[in-house]
This record gives structure tokens, C-alpha cells and sequence, in this order.
RNA sequence: GGCCACGUAGCCAAGUGGCAAGGCAGAGGUCUGCAAAACCUCCAUCCCCAGUUCGAUUCUGGGCGUGGCCU
């Protein structure tokens, strides 16, 4: 179950679930993590005692988290999901989450390595593209995109190179379906306006300082995410009250706009218009391909 | 009413007598894989009128508008 966030993907991935008998396993880079719930959406306490939710909630905040850990965790929900006769049901915004996990990216699952990206983050683009040559001639990554090339050096200082022997793609042993759910980008628009206001009204803030307060740092994943990153501009005087949900909303329909623009290349999503009720389509679409 | 300043894209904002930086927002796109990140592309004839000039967004005059000060 994919699509644009706001447009309430969980809601319908939780009603599928209790029809059809499945568990949802989350594909998102910001619910894996503890204790900040309200602007990473995670599922409501009334959904997780009727469903049993995967890959949310279970990471240290202050920790990082990336595609190889969510794949490795994810492949083993699944299994763990079909071994007792379940459906397992993917929902999920992150983009790449999804593909990482339904195509079989080889992920180098080389962890971050603090020092050295303190070290690169001090040379300029030019001299970023140096230290990578000189590692790989031929590393196939985007050379203008500092956030890759420092990656990329990261990895091969790990595992050597050739960078590109370690980009292969083993499809796992199951198939998938994937659902599409979409709406006109004025009502996905209004939908992620209430949200926003909505998260701000539930204790944003506090959360957000909270988590702060215990030790986590503000350039933590987590904190850099849509709302909390808002938030601690907020914290630090940079936003008012009043602009914070209109910087979260704006945040938001950025980030809704590049998940429709991933998706919409993608030839194997079937989608369906969230109104009216998309889940009687999709129930037969899912049980004319079981 | 007088004086001063300003008037550049939806917003903020440089700038020059010779075909108008940048940032944000917006639109489109990338993705061999840190992804709610990052990157790329696109997006204005400069308030109006007249004048000076080979040529004005840039100079002069007038008008309109905005802000400030004064009475």
C-alpha cells in the first residue's frame, strides 16, 4: 500500500488487515523510531490491539536507522507473518523502503561512520568528487549530490571497490501486489492543513521538546523529519506558533508531491481514488490475484 | 498640507545606461539505494506617462501607490 502521505493509507492498510486476516509491516523512516509518536503518524493504540503492526516503534531515537536495517527487519516480519499463516500487508511512504525491500536491493549495510562524515562535511563539492575518484573512477553516483558522494565514500572506505559490484538487485521469495491510493491534490492538500494543525493542537511541541530534553540531538533522522524539524525551529525562536502548522503543511505537500512523482513511474502500482471507499475495489482487486 | 525614503517575479531581495544576482514558494525531474534526505531543470523585460539618449529597469520631470517624519 503506497501513495502520498495524508491521504490515509494507514487507515485503509488497517481495515484490509482486519479483513483479510493480515499484519501490517510499516515501510517508514520515521515511525521505526521510540516515543515520537504524533508527527510521525504511527497507528493509533485502539489500531495496534486490533492489528499487529512490524517496524514501528523500536529504534532509539537518537540512533540511525537506514534502508539495509529496515529491509533486514522487514524480510524477517514477513517471514515470521507467513510462517504462522497471516497475510502481510505493506504500507508505507517511504519510497525506497518499499522498492528496497519488494525488489531485493543488495544494501551494503555499511553503518554510518560519524567521524569521517564530520571530516567530509568540512571539503567542498570538488573536493568531495576528488576523494571519491580516487577510491572509485567509476562509482555511478550523481558527483553534484554531496549528501551520495559522501555516502559513497563511506562505503568504499568499508568495503572496497569497485562501488558498483555491490549494486545488485535478488528479488525475494514472495510476491507482491502493490496498491496505489491517490486523491485530487486539493483534497490531499486540505487533508495535510488539518493534520498539521492537528499534530500542533495533540502536543507537538512537548513531544518534540522531550525529546530534545532526553538527549536526542536535533540533527538526529527523527528530528529532521516533517513536523518535528518545524517544531525545533519553533524551539528555537525561529517560527512562531501561528507559522508552524503552515511550515509542517507546506513540508508536507512537498514531500506528497515526490511520493506521487516516485509512484506514478512505478507500472506496477494499481491505484484507487480514496473516495468513494476504495476498499471494496481493492479487496477484489487483492482476491482476483490470490 | 509639507519634507524624506521607497516602488524589481506570489513573497523576500541584489543590481547596472547596453538585453535583471540570489533565496523562498511553485512546476517538472533524478534516484544501483543514508531517502520525511539530497541533487538537477524551469519560472520577470524592473508601478504608469513623458523626456534625455544610439540605447533606460538604471538619468530628468510629472502621476499614482506605500512607509516615515513634520505641521
Amino acid at each position: 500500500m503506497v501513495g502520498p502521505t495524508g491521504i490515509g493509507k494507514s487507515q485503509v492498510a488497517f481495515e484490509l488487515a482486519l479483513r483479510l486476516g493480515g499484519e501490517i509491516v510499516v515501510a517508514d523512516s520515521r515511525q521505526v523510531y521510540q516515543r515520537l509518536d504524533i508527527a510521525t503518524n504511527k497507528p493509533s493504540p485502539e489500531q495496534r490491539a486490533a492489528v499487529r503492526y512490524h517496524m514501528i516503534d523500536f529504534v532509539d531515537p537518537a540512533s540511525i536507522f537506514n534502508v539495509a536495517d529496515y529491509v533486514a527487519g522487514a524480510r524477517q516480519a514477513i517471514e515470521d507473518i507467513h510462517s504462522r499463516g497471516r497475510l502481510p500487508i505493506v504500507e508505507g511512504g517511504t519510497m525506497l523502503y518499499v522498492d528496497a525491500l519488494t525488489q531485493g536491493f543488495s544494501l551494503t549495510g555499511v553503518p554510518p561512520d560519524p567521524a569521517l562524515r564530520a571530516e567530509l562535511a568540512k571539503l567542498d563539492l570538488a573536493a568531495l568528487q576528488m576523494r571519491l575518484l580516487e577510491l572509485d573512477p567509476d562509482p555511478g553516483v550523481d558527483m553534484q549530490n554531496p549528501v551520495r558522494v559522501i555516502r559513497a565514500i563511506e562505503i568504499l572506505r568499508a568495503a572496497g571497490a569497485p562501488l558498483r559490484r555491490l549494486r545488485t538487485r535478488t528479488p525475494p521469495p514472495w510476491e507482491s501486489l502493490l496498491i496505489g491510493l491517490q486523491a485530487d491534490l486539493a483534497v490531499i492538500d486540505r487533508r495535510l492543513d488539518e493534520r498539521s494543525h492537528g499534530q500542533v493542537a495533540r502536543g507537538l511541541v512537548a513531544e518534540t521538546k522531550a525529546a530534545l530534553d532526553s538527549g536526542v540531538p536535533p540533527s538526529a533522522p527523527v528530528l529532521t523529519g516533517i513536523g518535528y524539524a518545524e517544531a525545533v525551529a519553533h524551539l528555537r525562536g525561529e517560527l512562531t506558533l501561528a507559522e508552524l502548522p503552515l511550515a509542517m503543511a507546506r513540508s508536507n505537500r512537498q514531500y506528497a508531491r515526490r511520493q506521487l512523482r516516485w509512484w506514478r513511474r512505478d507500472p506496477r502500482v494499481t491505484w484507487f481514488g480514496i473516495e468513494p471507499d476504495p476498499l471494496p475495489g481493492i479487496l477484489s482487486h487483492v482476491g482476483g490475484a490470490r
